[in-house]
DNA sequence: TCTGCTGATTGGAACGATCCAAATGTAACC
DNA sequence: GGTTACATTTGGATCGTTCCAATCAGCAGA
């Protein structure tokens, strides 16, 4: 009795601690903490007040265990340092907490190894549901026994290869990339441009072919000829896309624009032209992809095509959540429109 | 017995289903799963055959009620679609994944009542440690309710407000703000300058005080005056610098250089340079803070202070698990040492 | 045969919540 | 008074794991 007013010793406070100290059952505390409409509004006020003296700490670990739900949604990101995926984990967040779960983070960096460990760890907290950007070269045999048919999955951003395609029933959300560079390349051309170069990217990574196949489907539609040579792959960041800038001009005819696999791509190249004594959007016109905060504020402006990540990222989360909601509609395979942002870095063919 | 050599209908195999499955107990199952020296090779070998075969995956959540433990830790920050926190978000996630910890990610958004929402929201799935980049005007009293005073929590990057300052036995990660700026002011002090402005960051923010304070140390030391009209606030991000760079040239003696509160901001300013016909670099020289990617490969490059912000999340998780490792060890104060990087936008005063 | 000992194994009670069927109290009705 | 109805409350089993003390088999030594 004595010690019983305050914290026991170091115990987390239970619910049968606050049972206990207004003198009802365990089982009336817990409607009472689910706002059940059974409870008499007198033991309600009763319980709420002795749940604040004892400043309980809800255990949702153990209701969850109980009534075998998950309160967690993993989210699983190949470069969590991208601000892309930054922004939509951000989105992602912001509508899980919303909704009243809470978000598990792996991040994997592109490794495959990682990848599986991370899914491996993180299916073990039981998680609701799984939101995946798949690192590069990762295919659905590996994740399916990772993660098991059970828990639904989101795929976003990337498909996965592999040759059993369509064994699960997991959602994707992906961006229209062929589209996107499609409009990217249309662009270039209605400014005059003939030699058009794709820039960046690598060949095996889907987003890649997808933003190359747009690329020349507008060539072909145009009727020009697409050289070899103006075929550039890089990885998808800065550092190599200025590494790689001198290979466009290696050969002849050169390119006189490029369509860039990404912006953090044609920031490089943008680099490297000026480190060749070229101005981007004066003597040479290119476009990204992606629209980050940087690509507007570039010197030039860069020309690309946004995708609105922070909403791609809550419209993701609002994907798992309705897939929670009814686990036996059909699986959903959602490709959101990109948008064409036109800025200075795409410049008019420069008269010689 | 027809049925249960496959998974029984849809629910998640169990350590029982494992136990029955190979004529064992749940406890030698238990012990199998965990390494334990004590079961015999033969029985060993048996019961892993059966967990591969049932495919089983471990339930962490129901481990952890018994053993009164945690496998998780809370990341809080105020802007994870900042690169800087990004990148520290990526480093935490490595370092504690590499330890078996899992990252329960929240972003608040600069609003203290996100703040509030999230940490009560976190606490109920009992991390074992909590890091926290605190929302700006974020205090004590706040927090503390929040997450009561058993759960160890590391500070990173901001102070806490409020009126109680050692309360609590939180350990504390900092950048050392103050001698950083005071390293860019005297840089910009030595290739001549005399009349430099402080440019950005909220007056409010503990990180501003303490770089305004490096600043002012440096310029006092130089025998240097300070006007007013050179402390320009504005929000941390480059939309909200272009907008307040004319206020820079509003007075004279106008300023020939700027220490900025943060990268965002230097480049915002060189935008809002270039607009007036300035040439950052050349016609003016500035500063930042941070070392973003894009810092390196601006136009021109920009000077800057380095701070490894994946370094520091690493450096973060290590101290929240050693935290854990001894609960009862001092409380840690570090301030990390941040770095001068020297490029092109830190030029020599102009001759007039 | 009995005792002691070591190496393996095990049953049952926890952990902190929820579910469910049953019990309680009170008012209303015939 | 007895019966029914309704509004509240409650004990005990349960979720999937771990802990602990107890058990068991096998073998050596007296």
């Amino acid at each position: 009795m004595a010690t019983e007013s305050t914290a026991p010793v170091h115990r987390k406070t239970t619910l049968s601690d606050i049972a206990a100290g207004c003198g009802v059952s365990r089982a009336t505390v817990s409607l009472v903490l689910r706002g059940s409409p059974l409870v008499n509004k007198l033991t309600r006020a009763k319980v709420e007040k002795e749940l604040l003296r004892q400043n309980y700490v809800y255990n949702r670990a153990a209701a969850n265990l109980r009534r075998r739900s998950s309160s967690s949604i993993a989210l699983i990101l190949n470069d969590l340092a991208n601000p892309f995926f930054a922004e939509f984990a951000s989105g992602v967040d912001e509508k899980l907490g919303e909704a009243g779960y809470v978000t598990l983070l792996g991040s994997t960096g592109e490794s495959i190894g990682r990848e599986q460990a991370v899914l491996r760890s993180l299916i073990e907290h039981g998680p609701a549901g799984i939101i995946l950007s798949p690192a590069e070269g990762s295919d659905v045999t590996h994740v399916l026994a990772a993660v098991g048919a059970q828990t639904p999955l989101l795929l976003f951003n990337r498909e996965l290869g592999g040759n059993a395609p369509k064994v699960a029933h997991w959602d994707r959300l992906m961006l229209d990339n062929q589209r996107g560079a499609r409009l990217a390349t249309e662009h270039l051309i209605t400014l005059g441009h003939r030699h058009i170069a794709f820039f960046g990217g690598h060949r095996d990574s889907s987003s890649c072919r997808e933003r190359f196949a747009g690329y020349t489907e507008a060539m072909r539609a145009a009727g020009l000829r697409i050289k070899p040579h103006w075929r550039i792959e890089c990885a998808p960041n800065r550092v190599d896309a200025v590494v790689q800038c001198p290979a466009l001009f290696a050969h002849s005819p050169a390119p006189t624009a490029a369509v860039c696999y990404n912006d953090a791509v044609a920031l490089g190249l943008m680099l490297g032209l000026c480190q060749r004594g070229m101005q981007p959007g004066h003597d040479f016109a290119l476009t990204g992809f992606d629209n980050i905060a940087e690509a507007a504020l570039g010197v030039p402006p860069l020309t690309t095509l946004a995708v609105a990540p922070r909403e791609r990222g809550r419209q993701a989360a609002e994907l798992i959540l309705q897939r929670l909601h009814e686990p036996l509609s059909a699986s959903r395979y959602i490709i959101t429109p990109v948008q064409l942002v036109v800025r200075a870095s795409s410049c008019t063919l420069p008269t010689t």
